[in-house]
DNA sequence: TCCGTCATCCCCCAAAAGTGCTATTGATAG
DNA sequence: CTATCAATAGCACTTTTGGGGGATGACGGA
């Protein structure tokens, strides 16, 4: 049996939601509510085990709430449920932990299904949201930026990163100190850079390393 | 009418695979190989509208196949097909631009299902895949782990990580030296570390800044 | 009011880093 | 065979950094 709590500010929407759900055998309304001003409190009280929550709400709206819900109960699945399909909430609902994203024009029956499939360990999306988390994953794959340097150049620059010294360096590969300075010389030229601040900030952001 | 080329190196399930879909109206097999060495040519003749890519495949395997299929056709779909479900794998023929997930588990009926998914611009995933790039979502949420840095050492940082000297520093904020200097050893002791470069790394590492 | 924190400033001093040169060796590509 | 390049190393010199002190005024909470 599940118990499901609503958040969604458009009442008659709530209705036929609650209405919907309450015809399946089984699963249970909880509760219904209009924003996420009292979310956590609403959760303690009513312990659901899914719950359905809108973005666009006044006062707290679904993104603060699901924030909440997922730092305070972890183990509440949590399914996203707008009528907004811009990139910026979607990823800002998934950051936060969200177990799933409908879109409102989603169909009764697959809203049912997603409430099925997520109190499995699904992850319920509209086909139209999985291509752009999919898409995400490309564009967040990083150039594979070629600085052209060396093998050496970036094991030196690894362990400048890690805060050793020059000294440090020079004692980790065996090799003189004048010599770690000459691959830094070269490194922050290649780099583009005057110090070593930089070029770990650089380094960092272009994900040379991680 | 989808133009659909198979990579498998199992003959039997290639084969069955093919019958499967030949089965469908509306479904023409184009071809099926073992493994992907020469992914381009064939993928040039054949010309196919969705391909069907296991992973794990002698000589070059699915994972190499998708990156030169995205890198040359971009606008065929690529649907990988695969008992592995181990997230390296999964994430790295995502960041290659695979269009979709199925683990071998799925159903026949579910094989039709994705591959019309796919073609009419969807991201078809198993639930289970879904969960896990979900998950993945979340790892990456930068937790707002606090330092107990102050506002100005927040200044002050953000200037080192972008290559500024104590002397630059200084002068952008109309301060003394000596008081950058205190900022910074104070920085230091907050972050356990015990020079710019390190703090650098760990700031960024932390997402303190972007 | 008193205590803690923040932001500011100062001194000293040693260690580390950065700059500009040169130079040798071995491997590799043309 | 030569030219290039990676890796090694050195030296001289300046600037920057880090660690140890200590001090002041302002502000805010207990």
């Amino acid at each position: 049996m599940h118990q499901i709590l609503i958040y969604e500010d458009n009442e008659r929407l709530r209705n036929s939601l609650e209405l919907l759900l309450k015809g399946m055998p089984n699963m249970n309304v909880v509760g219904g509510f209009g924003n996420c001003d009292k979310v956590i409190e609403q959760v303690k009280n009513l312990v659901p085990t899914v719950i359905l929550m809108d973005i666009d709400m006044p006062g707290e709206g679904g993104i603060i709430g699901v924030e909440k819900v997922k730092r305070h109960f972890p183990e509440v699945f949590v399914l996203m449920f707008t009528v907004f399909d811009d990139d910026e909430r979607l990823m800002a609902c998934l950051r936060s932990g969200a177990n799933g994203y409908l879109l409102k024009k989603t169909s009764p029956l697959q809203i049912i299904d997603a409430i099925e499939n997520v109190a499995s360990g699904g992850a319920p999306m509209t086909p139209e949201i999985a291509r752009r988390v999919l898409e995400t994953f490309k564009v967040e794959r990083k150039i594979p930026s070629d600085l052209g340097l060396t093998p050496r150049e970036m094991q030196v620059l690894e362990l400048l990163i890690k805060g050793h010294t020059y000294k440090m360096i020079a004692h980790d590969f065996s090799i003189s100190v004048e010599t770690v300075r000459s691959h830094l010389k070269n490194i922050y030229e290649k780099m583009h850079v005057n110090n070593g601040n930089e070029a770990v900030a650089k380094a960092l952001r272009m994900r040379l390393f991680e």
